[in-house]
Parts: structure tokens; sequence; C-alpha cells
DNA sequence: CTGTGGATTTGCT
DNA sequence: GCAAATCCACAGG
């Protein structure tokens, strides 16, 4: 029989290096911009999906002044969102709408409730079985598969019951985030897409001119609350 | 291209 | 009861 050599480290076949609990430590709103660039990495049984970061945005702990009327965490812990109120770097996933997933990851120290949502990733490995859970033809447009929160969930397979509150700061977690060495130039900063709260804080980070962001490209200052 | 409405979970009033 | 960190199908210009 053949022998295989010994895989000393769970993730010795995942590209890059997994990010330490030590860089989601951190408010969100520093967090989110270095995250762009970085994968986001399922393991299932199938095959490794990825998808290279390319949108996120920052949601405020009740603890910052003043505090974020659009974050889940705002009123306190619920049922729901418990797990912002832990360590950083676990996966919070939620139901929206009653249709979609929303995948975030928690940040600052244990007790403060920041994250990140991931918006928009561009596909990176397993791209094929990413077309398959959105439903989609081959051949379909290639921005339908991870363009939107709820698009990336549903392309790497990620939903609540398996993968909320996962630590995904560990090499044998099935999601994690890694980093390639690839670099991105200054962030496009906009407001915050799809909320009615605090609609003009810049908190939305994402790879300027990336044909896979969702949503608006430039800042739009059409907008006024006054 | 734009706008509208339905699906359906969670939590607040 | 109703609003919400969404997506998709469909209607109309």
């Amino acid at each position: 029989m053949e022998q295989e050599p010994q895989i000393s480290r769970a993730d010795a076949r995942l590209p890059g290096r997994l990010l330490p609990r030590a860089f989601f430590e951190d408010a969100p709103d520093r967090v989110a911009p270095r995250l762009l660039g970085k994968l986001l990495v399922h393991r299932t049984r199938k095959g490794i999906l990825a998808g290279r970061i390319v949108e996120a945005e920052a949601y405020l702990g009740p603890h910052h002044n003043p505090p974020d009327p659009a974050a889940h965490s705002y009123r306190g812990p619920t049922p729901r969102n418990r797990v912002l109120f832990g360590p950083a770097g676990h996966a919070y996933v939620y139901v929206i709408y009653g249709r979609s997933f929303c995948m975030n990851v928690s940040c600052e120290p244990d007790g403060l409730a920041g994250c990140v949502l991931l918006r928009a990733l561009e596909p990176v490995h397993g791209w094929r079985q990413m077309e398959r859970n959105r439903g989609l033809e081959p051949g379909a447009p290639r921005r339908a598969l991870t363009s939107g929160p709820g698009r990336l969930t549903q392309a790497l397979g990620l939903t609540r019951i398996h993968h909320n509150g996962l630590d995904m700061t560990h090499a044998d977690s099935a999601l994690q985030v890694r980093d390639d060495g690839t670099e991105v130039g200054a962030p496009l900063i906009t407001p915050r897409i799809g909320i009615r709260h605090a609609i003009d804080w810049p908190l939305r980070f994402a790879v300027d001119d990336h044909p896979f962001i969702s949503g608006p490209r430039k800042f739009s200052s059409a907008v006024s609350s006054f």
C-alpha cells in the first residue's frame, strides 16, 4: 500500500495562513476594511468552497458612543444574537426576511458585541459547487453567484443551524478566514445598504471597482437626512 | 434600466 | 401586529 506522509496540520492543504483571534479583537470599522482581499473558506465533505472578500459592513456594539441603531446587538443580547456578545472570530449567521441567511464575524473582546457583515465574495475555489448550491444553470452570470449577503451564504452552503456560533480561528474549523497575501488598494467607503437607521454612517467597505461587489460602486452624497 | 411585492424568521411593541 | 442588515420574479418604459 502507498504510504501517505503525515499531515501535521489540519489546514496544510488550504491556501494562505489562518487569521488568528487577535485579528478580530478590534473595532468592526477597523476589522472590516482589513478583511478585504482575505479568503472565506468553507471545508465541506464535497470539497473546499472559498471566496475572496470584496465587500463588508461594520456594525458597532452597544458600548460604542454613539451606539449603532442599525446593529442587531443594539438592544442587548437575545437568543438570536448572543454569539455577538462572546469572543471575537465566531460566525454569526441569521435568517433575514425569512428566506436568506447573512454571515457575520464577531469582533471586539469577549463581552463587546461588534461584528462585520460579509456582503460579497469573488469565487476562488469550488466555483462549480457554488453554482449548484445557488440553483443556477452553468453559464449563468458570474456576479449572480456570490454578490450579495444572501447569495454568498447560499453559494457556500452556510446556514444558521450548522454554522452559527462556529469558532473560525482554529485550523480544524469548517469555516475560516485566511490570508493568501493578496493586496487590495484603498477601499471604497459608503453608507451601509438595506438599513433604515444610521443610514449615512460610512461603514460599508468594498474593493474599489471590483466587478463582484453588490450595490453602489461610488459614494453617493444625494441622501440628505435633514 | 426602474420599481413593486411576496416569501417567511425573529424580536420588539 | 409589524418591521427587518434580502432575493427574485415580473411589470413597464
